[in-house]
DNA sequence: GAATAAACTTGGAGCGCTCCAAAAAAGTGT
DNA sequence: ACACTTTTTTGGAGCGCTCCAAGTTTATTC
């Protein structure tokens, strides 16, 4: 039984002179065992070079892998994850709850052909699936039988939901702006498909509803209510769809809407980029234009100056995402508050 | 078989009329199915539910996870990497290869005490673990006879090992402080154990044994030898052991040593709280004081001024080791090159 | 239409483990 | 020493799957 194989619980058993249950006890269940029997099984564990339970048979008999997975939504890779400030802080709090709960956490990849497969086949007890209504990847999720948390996006009463109070925010943010005195606003919201940057002019019907998600639709009408209160139309106010990472977008604004003295976005990385792009023209913020980022990463207070953006906890987020998932219990959907912190990006208009 | 148990290929099997065999093959090798019966197999899956061959038989059988763990060194949790830009550009390099291979990453957790038993029961294909010594640690990962490998610590030739030539890079940053002119040196390096920066002032004994780490040691000696080669000894040059995450480096620095013009550190991170010191007092760098990185982090090209740092390819590392571990080759010990990268936070003393 | 080749299907043999009911051993009390 | 309780140990029964050699069916050839 030696032929450099790696040994099993019952080699060791065999070794010892005892029952693979026996062997199992020592390693999981140590008070149950008679110290001398204990101490026999050690030593020929120790002989044979064996390390424990092999975790596959423990695995196929108990169903559990003790870990949770984490798939980015859509298109992106776990490394866009990482790279963003975003998915960062994100994950940073779903790892934290492992920690906590002593599991695993797997960053599981996704293209989006194999993204159905992908929640076949990961090795979790559990998923918290980036922002998507993708409806297959859904009844993927309900069909392995694991609790899944689903984030921005509410699914139904069925399935467990977590996502910020979004048109709080947008409120929040038009709501601040308006009091400075500002009257002319743009909004930079977000495009699901690749390319540049999509201008929609003012004025031509309802661009509302060219949100691809949940996320954005409540955002923009968070826009559209605070417009409104100040009796403004967010039909008569340009809106920029960008895809994440595009970094022209800073450029678009300041070319084709010179006017806008109030930029309203979706995201700080958003924010940011008009930020650069104003450095890069000598435009002063807040002076002549005022910029509001949207989920208060921490680099949103790094910046030059500070931005004044819609802020919610984007670890505690995630946190409770992975504790939803550990505790499995009836579907919840959470909504978030947020908060409007008002730093150096926004001032009265000129 | 209905009793809202969740169904397996056998059930499948019943229903459709075939074997399991033929179930396993409709989902693994549909080729080799016939049309018609491949069909009635799908039907009687739709019909039951079933979507497909769970992972856990299939990991017990084929004995692949197909994923790789990345642990932290020492005492850091997932956390912890996450939030420090050196870990995040590696976990970033490791998710890259990880995309490639359509693998898993599992950013398994060990605390001192559980980092074996991690090691023993991670359901993972191979491991990448954080720089650490650590003997029990790689008798543990021996022990399960799975591919690992070892970064910034040379674990012998039987052992897979990653790290960057950090004495060549400690000796160029010595140099180019040294051509610059300066004679006054201080060294930030690494203390292991956690408490307030430790300060050991010169002329006492050999200094640079009190490395925990090689990491810290090869750097220490590359430092030695750069004050060597222009007439100074390290024995005379203060060292202050800082923890990851102190805070308080810079204000030790130059409450203790305003005579120093040049400091060396073993990390972007220690070299920025240098920096943030300096703005905090009002000293200018580089006027003042020259101050050099570690690690060449995206960080350390935004800071102000940008840092000169010695730089090394982060995410490369990540991603060479990920691939390491999937080939599962002969045993390598690969060492990384670096280069002096020089930006705005050095300059000739006054 | 028989012989031969090709295509497809089958089901046994595990993979390594843990649970659990039952058996065995050890301990207790009279 | 015996009956009875408590502590340990045992080994069968799977967990769900894939491989593979062997068997069966279908297609092709003469």
């Amino acid at each position: 039984m030696n032929h450099s194989k790696t040994p099993t619980l019952a080699d060791v058993g065999r070794v010892a002179g005892v029952s693979r249950g026996t062997v199992s006890n020592v390693f999981n269940h140590p008070d149950l065992v008679r110290p001398d029997v204990r101490e026999r099984v050690e030593a020929a564990a120790q002989q044979l070079g064996y390390d424990g339970p092999d975790p596959r048979g423990r695995v196929l008999r108990d169903g559990k892998f003790n870990a949770i997975g984490f798939m980015p939504p859509g298109a992106y890779a776990i490394a866009d994850v990482i790279r963003s400030p975003y998915g960062r802080e994100l994950v940073l709090g779903v790892s934290l709850a492992c920690d906590e709960a002593g599991a695993t956490l797997s960053l599981v990849n996704g293209t989006d052909e194999t993204r159905t497969s992908t929640i076949r086949e990961a090795l979790v007890d559990g998923f918290i699936l980036g922002h998507s209504v993708d409806i297959d990847l859904i009844t993927s999720a309900q069909r392995r039988r694991l609790p899944f948390v689903i984030l921005e996006s509410d699914a139904g009463p069925d399935i467990n939901s977590i996502r910020i109070d979004g048109r709080s925010g947008a409120l929040m943010a038009v709501a601040h702006l308006a009091a400075l005195g500002h009257r002319h606003f743009l909004i930079l919201s977000i495009r699901r498909t690749s390319g540049p940057p999509i201008v929609h002019m003012p004025g031509k019907g309802k661009r509302a509803i060219t949100a691809g998600f949940q996320l954005d639709y409540e955002r923009l009408e968070g826009f559209a209510q605070g417009l409104a209160e100040v009796n403004l139309s967010i039909d008569d106010v340009p809106i920029i769809e960008t895809t994440p990472g595009e970094l022209s977008a800073g450029a678009v604004v300041f070319d084709r809407f010179p006017e806008a003295t109030a930029i309203l976005t979706m995201s700080d990385w958003q924010a940011i980029t008009v930020l650069d792009e104003a450095v890069r023209r000598g435009i002063n913020i807040p002076d002549h234009v005022s910029v509001v980022g949207f989920d208060g990463t921490a680099e949103s207070a790094r910046t030059t100056p500070p931005l004044t953006t819609v802020t919610h906890d984007i670890a505690g987020k995630g946190r409770l995402a992975a504790q939803m998932v550990f505790e499995n219990g009836q579907p919840r959907q959470i909504i978030m508050s947020v908060e409007l912190v008002v730093r150096g990006s926004t001032a009265p208009p000129r």
